[in-house]
DNA sequence: AAATTGATTCAATCACTATTGATATATAGC
DNA sequence: GCTATATATCAATAGTGATTGAATCAATTT
């Protein structure tokens, strides 16, 4: 199997899984995470004014990463890091 | 100083540098270039038939990410890896 | 069961980034 | 000096991602 020259897969696949945290909003929700995990997303501080519609929106993209996962209670959506999460961001990365 | 609610100015840096690798050409680009280094831009492969100024362009955004730098060599240009590119991309990713 | 709270979804717009095509610059060889 | 090679820059377009505003859904409270 000729493979030599164009992408591999696991670029595509990487470049986007990078894509997802390559955003300040997100960046800030993944580190908050990191920090205290889980926490419900009203107690997700990410800056003066962002709107609850647009949290959710950054939310979803981490989700459909992989990056992040949910559970309800009550009315609350507590958020959490996935196990695998910061190790395959750095995964992605090259390393010397 | 009050800096409680808004993102930080580490968090915009770091994620402007994630953003930088988050693409496929410029991932593949990277990973060249820590494998061996450093390499003139006509012995990069980074797809099937990248034109020679696209691949400038993403040269150019790694360049001004701080993550590669350039030596002229005849008219070649070669690319190599700053001294702290994938430190800096490591620290910009949470750790547990 | 109506009202409230917490969060998501949808459609539309705005903003940014990647790509293309053409032109320019620098070095080397003739 | 002219031509060819290697790379970069510029302007325009296309494509993608973030933001906004309105509407919806689910769980709780009264």
């Amino acid at each position: 199997m000729i493979e030599s020259i164009s992408l591999e897969q696991s670029i595509e696949v990487d470049a986007s899984l990078l894509a997802a945290v390559a955003d300040p909003t997100r960046l800030a929700i993944l580190r908050q995470l990191t920090a205290t995990t889980p926490t419900c997303v009203c107690e997700l501080s990410v800056g003066p004014t962002i709107p609850p519609n647009l949290l959710s929106y950054h939310l979803k993209v981490l989700r459909d990463a992989g990056l992040v996962e949910t559970t309800r209670r009550g009315r609350r959506i507590d958020y959490a890091l996935t196990a695998d999460a910061l190790d395959r961001l750095h995964a992605a990365l090259p390393r010397h």
